[in-house]
DNA sequence: TATGAATGAGTCTTCATTCAT
DNA sequence: CATGAATGAAGACTCATTCAT
């Protein structure tokens, strides 16, 4: 049920829209759910869940600190333009005051495999000294970036232009010598 | 009265509010706006205009580039962090239908002295070569993230973590040789 | 429109009723009181107030006090059979969450006038000594009890047996030597 | 089952607390209940067979008839006190649609030893000549007033408070000569 | 031009009741 | 007999907008 409330998207949509494209009744949700809020809170989770989880995706321990770095890049870019309305629904959800503190914590729990990844990066002066909260959200923005222009057309995102802004970002971040 | 609008900040805000705070009736805002919808348009490209004015202060093109983008990054910076109301009413109005694409694409008009400061630099080979809505899009994303950051109190932006941030901005876009 | 609203009568009634009584939209109704516990208070206060002025109707300062008493004690009676609706009202009221403390405090004022003829009965040796709420308390009881089983139609109530019912009334608080 | 509904108290309560309160589930209650109509039908007759056997509690035949009066009066007054619960709800049910006419009229045959004690005290010349039901319902609402007094704190009931009580219920009812 | 009372569709949520298991 | 998820009409209340004054 909650998948569907994710297809729906967007917390701006009223209960009334929700109850018709789940099918359920309106009862039904209340019976799960003890508000709105708390649908919004459990589909924000399981959001950031499936976020975190699809960012280790084929990442080659192997391979290059940098080589991998584009690996996650592309990842969460790749499963944001497959997963419009999450991705629109992420987006909304920062900037509404529905999401309690709480959640927003428990959430940045599966972002952690990632900012460790950069905090190795640092140690192995793969990356510069920079607070790990401000490179992974300034990472995280360049992606969202990224995936806005491409979704609203305003950009034909070529292979070799996603390359580009891959490679911007990873500059912004990377050690200088 | 728009100012007060603005400050009473979000679209968010009923229009009751709106009314209470501007210290007119109901009736009078209607009379010199068709809808919500007209004055959050409205709103949205005064503040735009104000960005934009913003952008350009204290900028002495005797300077180095590299000066001059830092001055123009700073300049943004500080007024989102000033205007703390107007920054969130930007950040959300940005995921929200209310705005019409005529009035982004108004909007950006007055992002144009940036973005050919940006087609300079490509010019003067101070920036890499990049699509230019690309390249101001992912600048303006890594200023919102720092002033996101502090304004939450997620990180305390000292000056040096500033200016790590714009360094970080600078790399990204720079021309690297 | 507050007495729309007290035809309608009982708390127990959906609001959407009484938007159809009243013949007002819902709006309307929230444009004037801030909640329907607002307008329930407010229609306590009134009936309160109805009732208290009712009292002193026909009290002939220059008949006895026992006169003066049986004189009150009708009007009150009359009152309530008269307006059947503001009865049940209050009624209902009195074993409902929705009137606030203070609410109370200020009906009780109404009834002052009252509290002080009882005052001048004990005073007067007229009325046994007793608390005067505890005295005021069973006197209205009584006329409670007469009315519901007057509405009721569980009893006919004819001229000399309301007499009787306000003897016993009497006699519950008169001096007797 | 009934008694902890009763403890629950209130019609007003949700059928979901009652399910809650009473550890069975939704569909079992109204496997054996076809309302909550019926539910609090059968409460209130379940609560009002306690009220009548506690009459009759203590009651010395062999004591003068007031003494019998006081006692009974004194019964019902402290049941009330010790069961709040109880009390409140019987008072609710009283102006509540819920309880019909058919559930009343059964209700009241638990009442039957006191209208035959209070015939009797007319035959034996003790009380005045009244209507029976007139005669009970004024004496039961002087309890009430009584007990909503005591209950709410707005009257310390001090032993010599009560004995005042009833003795002006008594000489409310009592024969004067 | 300015007012602000009036509108009514729409919001989230509750709750007595049913029915497949 | 028992369960409890499902129901959906109804509840109190909101809010962008209109219109008579």
């Amino acid at each position: 049920m909650l998948d569907l409330v994710v297809k729906q998207g967007i917390q701006a949509t009223p209960m009334s829209q929700v109850v018709k494209q789940s099918g359920v009744a309106a009862g039904t949700i209340y019976h799960h759910f003890a508000s709105k809020e708390e649908i919004i809170n459990e589909l924000y989770l399981n959001l950031k869940k499936e976020f975190g989880s699809t960012l280790s995706n084929q990442v080659d321990l192997n391979t290059s600190y940098k080589t991998q770095f584009f690996q996650i890049w592309t990842n969460l870019y790749d499963y944001f333009c497959e997963n419009e309305t999450a991705f629109h629904f992420a987006e909304q959800i920062g900037h509404c005051t529905m999401i309690t503190p709480e959640t927003k914590q428990k959430g940045e729990l599966y972002y952690l495999p990632v900012i460790e990844f950069f905090a190795n990066g640092i140690a192995q002066n793969q990356l510069r000294e920079m607070d790990l909260k401000l490179m992974s959200n300034l990472i995280y923005g360049n992606v969202v970036t990224a995936v806005q222009l491409t979704l609203s057309g305003e950009l034909i995102m070529t292979k070799d232009r996603l390359q580009t802004v891959i490679q911007s970002s990873w500059d912004s971040v990377a050690k200088h010598n």
